[in-house]
DNA sequence: TATTGTTATACTCTATAACTATA
DNA sequence: TATAGTTATAGAGTATAACAATA
């Protein structure tokens, strides 16, 4: 159930300043229980969402530096070197030196860290169908459009 | 510019674990963005966003104590004081003894906790525009439709 | 000089648990 | 004994800046 505050503030559609906090505040609802819930459901493969996100590129870009996950995914280099020394405590990655540029890293995919992939993906399909599932299809891309839309127009000046 | 990274999980529409995290890693970036674009424009009034909803709170059903007002938002207690901390320690609040139950405080709208509302109003219109403006209003009402049920979906079980 | 990656540090947001004062 | 509020503490998540090794 929704706060009541939410509620009453959205009730108020004649007024802008309510109307745009309100919509934030719905952002911010969906955006954090949605994160919770898939974190939960990935906690017992010892990842998280920003965790596959990055074994999701490394499948996606085969074998990539962390300067290059950097470049992809927008995440911060310090941010960076905590996901990749977690997923290689797990096992699930491997820093090699990259023979060409030695200052660089070249992060692979482990055998296990493929196989947590794998699970991890049926762990996304499952907590996903929860989350997601209930959205007709055409109401998932008009919702995947609107946000496409407000990440671009959101974007920092 | 969205990512190289979501763009290409999002370009994978046939897989379903990957249509998930996509969806997901969007709810991320447009409630982060709008999240600082707003409190990036409230920051010279001295408030944010949660500070902001207080207030709008306190104006909405009048004065309070702390209990109502977790109640009303859902925000944990320990953060609630921090919050109202923020505010009193703006003169934006008054925390007064509440004469029918001396444990509970009446949080009330100071004159200047008026006065920064009304601006702070003022801001969350001028940041709604940019953020949300272009948004025609058939779409913002499905943004908020699409948004609403999905906070409700993804409610803790 | 510039770049890759590391470390130290700090700031935001949130939550837990132990505490006080009242009821 | 239960409730309103406080404090200490800790945990995510993120960012900045100084640094070492290499280009």
């Amino acid at each position: 159930m929704l706060d009541d505050l939410v509620v009453r503030i959205l009730a108020e559609d004649g007024d802008a300043a309510l109307r745009h906090v309100g919509l934030g505040m719905l952002l911010a609802t969906a955006h954090n229980q949605s994160r919770e819930g898939m974190n939960d459901e990935l906690r017992p493969l010892d990842v998280d969402v920003r965790g596959l996100s990055m074994l999701l590129a490394l499948d996606l870009y085969g074998p990539s530096s962390q300067r290059r996950l950097i470049d992809l995914s927008g995440i911060d280099k310090s941010t960076m070197v905590r996901i990749i020394d977690e997923l290689e405590d797990g096992g699930l990655v491997r820093r090699e030196r990259a023979p060409q540029d030695r200052r660089a890293y070249s992060i692979t995919l482990t055998p296990e860290g493929e196989r947590t992939l794998a699970s991890a993906r049926r762990v996304a399909v499952d907590v996903g169908e929860r989350l997601f599932g209930w959205l007709r299809p055409d109401e998932r891309d008009q919702l995947v459009g609107l946000l496409r839309r407000l990440a671009e127009h959101t974007a920092p000046r």
